[in-house]
DNA sequence: CCACGACGCAACGGTTGCGTTTCGACGTTA
DNA sequence: TAACGTCGAAACGCAACCGTTGCGTCGTGG
């Protein structure tokens, strides 16, 4: 049987490699060194690079994807916008994601695994948040779910994976606040 | 005097190379080899892979950023997503834009050289377009600059960077239009 | 209590890239 | 035509990493 401290360790400096050097530079002696393993005990577990980090990486992003389903359309997107920002502004996250999204547009197995860790559980989970406020009346019928969803997280990560500014809480809400107006959302009943 | 078309080649061959493998997996034995040089050539000219690169993409980027001045924040809004939206469904920009954004996150030289040939002849300017759109009245006083960058750049950038979903002018029209309408804009003349 | 399997370590041959050096061919300039 | 500098090609020693193998140790399950 596998040792499972062993492979935790393993997973874990392979997020750590990845922030640092990138999956293109990423090795196999390095992910064994810093994990203080050998390489036998990698190789054991995943044949390949390519394999280990998805399997590694798809681990890590699917599990705690919050459901932000608060009742109303402003509170959802704020909380959404909320969690989305942490995410982006975690260290190692905001490292690897756009490393991978870059490696993405090269390798199909990559963006694949990405599509399923990322859009489902997150522009899909907009989606969503966008058709139960079409069914409430909060936002007009016409609105199309993706253009909305791109108005909330474009901003985001052009700020937080782009630029690389830190973002606050005000600036939090004042996006929510363009985006619920460009949308024609009606106010919250407050 | 070292001679220019070779020069051109290698130029070419760099591009290309980012393109494909980005710049952790980049070499320059691997220039040479597709710009038909010999390594004498590469080394004669640039001493380093970090040198080489930061001196071709900053000359690549600064030529032909044009300036929007339309004289309306309308049609500078359009024209100015317009042109970035080309830029980044580029074949190779789409690709090395993306790559050296995550590998900047790492390398500081990386960092500053974009941050001079991107933030500066991009952000910067679509910042002297609110403020000109400011001074006309057409956008109210308290506009942030910064927001409206983020709220124009973000989505485009979100959708063709990210995602890698084609836009249509049908699409620009409407972030367009929810930019202006979010940013409470008074609308053209006409 | 014993065998099995995972472990680390070290070494294997092979590949790739580094940055440098040497060589002969070529073209320009003087 | 003679000197100079760039050119491609090839090889240099060095380093890193690949994926595999053999070894001796240690812990656990049967």
């Amino acid at each position: 049987m596998l040792r499972g401290d062993i492979t935790a360790a393993i997973r874990n400096a392979v997020m750590h490699e990845l922030a640092e050097v990138g999956y293109g530079r990423l090795s196999i002696e390095a992910v064994a060194r810093r994990a203080g393993v050998g390489k036998t005990a990698v190789y054991r577990r995943w044949s390949n690079k390519l394999e280990m980090v998805l399997e590694i990486v798809s681990g890590v992003a699917e599990r705690s994807v919050p459901m932000p389903d608060t009742g109303s359309f402003a509170t959802d997107l704020q909380l959404t916008m909320f969690i989305v920002s942490k995410a982006l502004q975690h260290r190692i996250a905001s490292q690897i994601i756009p490393d991978l999204m870059a490696e993405a547009a090269r390798n199909p197995k990559i963006a694949e695994t990405l599509n399923k860790a990322l859009r489902t559980h997150q522009t899909a989970l907009s989606e969503k948040i966008v058709g139960q406020a079409i069914e409430r009346g909060e936002l007009p019928k016409g609105t199309d779910p993706e253009l909305a969803v791109d108005l909330m997280l474009g901003p985001l990560y052009w700020r937080l994976a782009v630029l690389r500014t830190p973002v606050d809480d005000d600036y939090l809400e004042k996006v929510a606040a363009s985006v619920m107006t460009s949308l024609g959302a009606t106010p919250p009943a407050s």
